[in-house]
DNA sequence: GATGAATGAGTCTTCATTCAT
DNA sequence: GATGAATGAAGACTCATTCAT
């Protein structure tokens, strides 16, 4: 084989699309994209044979990145609680951290284009924290409620957090550990 | 005078608006909406000069609907927990009957166009939430937290309940009550 | 009749539109010109049913009005040198304050839309300097050359000097005298 | 390396643009242009980026045409009259063979979009006249005028002179030499 | 007659994608 | 594979003109 395609060029162009597309929105031109990732117009087509195609790369890689910034040293034999508090700790470390990732994500969720397939393989990373909360639910710690509820409310209230530790870095630590408080009496059964 | 300008064909354009952009995203061409909407395509420019205003206006219009929505009947002397609660099945109805309207909403909130105008004129109409929502802290009833956290949050929780009622209508009235029952624990202090 | 047209609203309109063909270029909205003039833009085409009429309407305006600035008291008795020099001296001075009406002359000569009508008329006011031009080539004091040509470089130097009397007001009768002198030189026969 | 932009498709443009611009004017749109030159109307925005920006290079591109032109074969060592001889006479004759070009320059004076950066680009060819120009002014064979008054009039003349070569073309010669007297005379110092 | 909203063809320009080099 | 010029189908917006009021 000639010249074989370069992770490092994939790479290059899928970082200048998460950067472009937060600040413009995913309207921004592809030829925006190809520039800052420093290749031909052209050549991002090599890549990704459109620009949809792009997006949903770009969907799966982001979340890839995400799950494993979550999953990683996921303490498999701690209790629930624990479990879930490592989660939410890294995924809003993560939010505040990857801003223009995490705004790239939510754009993303309101597009109308990501298929079926990119959706279903952003979630397979999460599948563990799926399994958690099946236990959780089996314990009767958590209201017996579809897991995508679960997933669906964790998120938003994590997106609220994020947004309000980057505004009052000093008050980090603090809205991160109440976001999770809110988080664990929304979900767990009362008395 | 020659023709007034009618209310009837800005609402028209407005609503075809909605319906639009519910249906294509944001970048609906304008030609789609006045086509929707049963107007030339010029006409739309004479209510609206730009696409942008277009916009703006249209989120306006949304938040004063959903607004008179949520606030028709506010029940001003119950107790806190009657009010929020009000406000909570107002807002989710809403939401599951509107779904272009929420649809919208949701684009234009990631969406980077929104003048800081139009940001404030659509808080106006949720003062009163605010100020029961500071009666709720003053009280010590709910955690000490900004005003605009409490709102995200009710805002994200809202919108995961209101996407399962629409999926699972027939447990509607159960998503509407335990989405409820969550943003009261995760807005209350424990004790 | 009803209502008759006003003879007020039809030199608004063209007055206003001497001021935005000045400044914008004939390409300018018709809008604007209604504007400029207080009316309303329907009624500019009760008057000029389109705008290139308008603007033929406005050419034969203008060069009435010079006609009119050049032409008064002209000294039908007095030598030939001295009524050209009364033309000269009335062109340049209506040009030096008149730009507007100068510039929109000197678009609406490069303009593709004048009609040979608007073009005849125009001339009418000027048949009398022709005939003095015709008596000064009789007498052999001009060079005979076509009547045309001697009004195009008569016009011509009167641009040219109009231009740097407004550039340079303190030696605008300087100007106008070279300039004036300069016509003569070229236009009458060498001994 | 892809293709380079070619040379002889910005001629093709920069040539079509002038001949439709002399049809009709400024305001005729670029897809005339483009078609005219034989390329797609995106490719004319890969050459100049606005229509004001082809017409300014067009003006570059014209005024250069010209001066060399006038400028081949400048007579340097021959006496003052003699070389402005050889640019009159270039110079009429170019007008009256490009006579488009000529027709959109004419236009391109009355526009507004010129930018004093074309304006002084548009000279640069033209020095070696103003040299000329001042030692003549110098000598005191010139009336000492500004030299600008000199060129635009020298303009004004050479317009009106090439008018009349087309128009009467069995006598141009003649409107050639009896264009520069009239020049001449009007120039310099009368004894 | 006066008004200005309504119209829709026309304008410049953008941009995803193709393809010659 | 890489490049970037070429393409032409949109798209937002303008504007002369018409016509309901």
């Amino acid at each position: 084989m000639a010249r074989a395609k370069s992770e490092d060029k994939r790479n290059a162009i899928l970082s200048a699309a998460t950067q472009v597309f937060a600040e413009r929105g995913l309207g921004a031109p592809t030829s925006a994209i190809s520039q800052a990732a420093g290749v031909a117009e052209g050549t991002l087509f090599t890549y990704f044979p459109t620009k949809d195609e792009l997006i949903n790369a770009l969907y799966c890689e982001i979340k890839l990145e995400l799950a494993d910034a979550m999953m990683s040293d996921f303490p498999r034999r701690a209790g629930i609680r624990n479990r879930f508090q490592h989660v939410w700790d890294r995924y809003v470390s993560w939010g505040v951290n990857n801003r223009a990732e995490q705004k790239v994500m939510q754009q993303m969720m309101v597009w109308g284009g990501l298929t079926e397939e990119s959706k279903l393989a952003g979630n397979v990373p999460f599948l563990e924290i799926e399994r958690t909360a099946e236990a959780a639910v089996a314990q009767r710690l958590f209201l017996d409620r579809p897991l995508e509820f679960i997933r669906a409310t964790m998120s938003a209230l994590a997106d609220t957090t994020m947004e309000f530790m980057r505004r009052h870095p000093d008050q980090a630590e603090q809205y991160r550990k109440d976001g999770f408080e809110m988080l664990w009496s929304a979900a767990t059964r009362k008395k």
